[in-house]
DNA sequence: GCCAACGTTGGC
DNA sequence: GCCAACGTTGGC
């Protein structure tokens, strides 16, 4: 199973609007690099959710429920999007600052590459996160 | 196909 | 609100 990473703005999209929706469609990508990881997920992939601009940290842990599909927002048609449900919160949010400074994580595409809102994660990298959220799934 | 201009993201 | 990083656009 592949692990991913998802950003939104809390107050565009926070972690508690998708714990109330119960699921949500995961639109407005026009990036390439992160329409490619969109594509690349599976149903029952587990991604972290971010919250970026405010908060700065991981706040929980969401799941893909269905792949990759045309999203109806892109005028274009290029881009495509996925649906997530919320699975957990993190028992303790893991901030930015604490994942740059943790000399096992400085590969992490969050730090090397910090504008793609949607980065897979390694297996070894998504056990240290979940380590520093004090979560076991 | 290059590259300058411009727009957007996101941390601080 | 500023600015660095970086993706996209468009003229040539």
């Amino acid at each position: 199973m592949a692990h991913w990473l998802m950003k939104s703005e809390p107050f565009k999209y926070s972690w508690d609007q998708l714990v109330k929706d119960g699921r949500t469609h995961w639109d407005g990508v026009r990036n390439y690099q992160a329409a490619n990881n969109l594509k690349a997920m599976k149903v029952g992939d587990l991604a972290f959710f971010y919250h970026s601009n405010e908060g700065v940290e991981i706040v929980g842990i969401a799941k893909i429920v269905k792949e990759y599909y045309p999203d109806p927002s892109d005028p274009a048609g290029k881009f495509g999007m996925v649906d997530v449900a919320p699975v957990k919160k993190l028992v303790k949010p893991v901030p930015l600052k604490a994942i740059k400074e943790d000399p096992r994580l400085t590969d992490i595409a969050l730090v090397r590459q910090s504008r793609l809102s949607v980065q897979p994660v390694s297996d070894e990298h998504w056990n240290v996160l979940l380590e520093m959220g004090e979560t076991s799934l």
